[in-house]
DNA sequence: CTGCCAACTAACCGGACGGTTAGCAAACCG
DNA sequence: CGGTTTGCTAACCGTCCGGTTAGTTGGCAG
């Protein structure tokens, strides 16, 4: 079965999401404008709003699918984990592995005040519960004796910390694979937390074993950054279009 | 001696400086607007163009300061500091306590993209020169043994970011103390990097002992958030002034 | 073939923001 | 005292940006 419209309008509104993603990670909210997310994937600014009604609710997007990683993560975490801190350590790297190669090496936004009032509100509540659920891993690990005592407040803001900073210095492109990045980070968070002295840490990143190269999008990443479309794009989309049949 | 005209040029130069620098961290840079900060001050927004020539060399200023208390931290840590791991923690407590009662729970700006070119340029040159300092340090502490061994590049980035988190939940006002939180995170990025098994941790960080209240900043607090000045200010500033020489 | 709808472009609108200008009042200086 | 400078306000300007509107094109259903 071919692509039907809907799938077709379904995934060209997650390549905007990526991109706007990716640009608001790189740049900041306010720092980006909607002609430049149109721009870098072809099109006009207008057609952006085919997909989303305004520039915030690409934010709210953005946000959206950020919590929905965090969760997935804590589920899989809390059954996978045999303990408090290894559930904690899954946990940060299921998410980052994540949002990685989901969202385009975003990992997480910083600008929530920017939200309107109601989807603010539903993203404090959402990453409250998200961070509480990450304290009682804490406090699980030090009654089951895998986590060192410790102030569970700070021992998590300081991981989220370290995750958040992530994407200020991480790219996806450089030398380091985003496989290796994880299982550093969970390393050294685990170092951070761990009751007992932990194995040896990598004395480089870039030696840890690495996975094939992670997915590239493939649709509109031809067109990305080369103009608004013209009369001789729909030409080449037709063709495309007909060559594909075939 | 009373202040001279100068020195009051100077120190109101401050507070705009405190002020957008608060700003800029809370809400950041491009939300921020230039009345805003004026608004908080209680003055218009053309005033502020008496103290810096435009908003942007008001973020210049703001890393210029965060810098200079980087390597000034560095400094002072490289003396105090008996071994790499010492030093290292030193100077990120020492970084923190600066610009926490320097410039207002400001910890790092995070929108350095937004700098004009030049100022890009520098900042890039003196942040990289201090996080290839601090890397010495984990490099020079894994040779005398006070640092596990890692990769310096990894620890570094993962303690940088857990500093630039610290203004997204750190309030001055709060339940934690500014010295608290700075001995709770030294205690965190020691037990991180360092070789041996650590001194437990605190479990709360409220526990910690604390000095007294860091001083407020006097000038311009009483006005802060009532508007722009009008003709009654005037007189009162009169009145202040006569009342100080008195 | 015909009519309709989705997708998109080009052009435009209103508002906000960075920055400027003119002018006033107090402070300073001889 | 008079003349100049400083510190500020009120009003304004140009630009950019979010969002809208009208119109065009191509695919698709009947």
């Amino acid at each position: 079965m071919f692509p039907t419209r809907e799938d077709v309008h379904g995934i060209k509104r997650l390549e905007v999401l990526r991109e706007a993603a990716a640009s608001f990670n790189f740049k900041g909210y306010h720092a980006t404008s909607m002609n430049e997310i149109a721009a870098s994937l072809g099109v006009t600014k207008a057609a952006l709003y085919h997909y989303f009604p305004n520039k915030n609710s690409l934010l709210a997007a953005c946000f959206e699918h950020a919590m929905d990683a965090a969760f997935a993560s804590l589920e899989r975490a809390r059954k996978d984990g045999r303990n408090g801190r290894e559930r904690l350590v899954l946990t940060m790297s299921y998410y980052v592995a994540q949002l990685i190669n989901e969202l385009n090496c975003c990992v997480v936004l910083m600008e929530e005040q920017a939200l309107e009032p109601e989807d603010h509100a539903k993203l404090v509540r959402q990453r409250d519960r998200f961070e509480r659920a990450l304290r009682a891993f804490i406090r699980e690990g030090i009654e089951d004796g895998s986590v060192v005592p410790c102030d569970p407040k700070l021992a998590i803001f300081v991981i989220l910390g370290a995750m958040n900073w992530v994407p200020k210095w991480f790219k996806p492109s450089g030398v380091w694979k985003s496989d290796q990045l994880n299982a550093a980070l969970a390393q050294m968070f685990e170092r951070l937390v761990s009751s007992s002295p932990v194995a040896d840490m990598a004395r480089d990143v870039g030696d840890l074993p690495s996975r094939a190269e992670p997915p590239v999008s493939l649709i509109s990443l031809a067109r990305r950054g080369r103009g608004p479309r013209t009369g001789q794009d729909r030409k080449i989309d037709k063709k495309i279009k007909a060559g594909g049949k075939r």
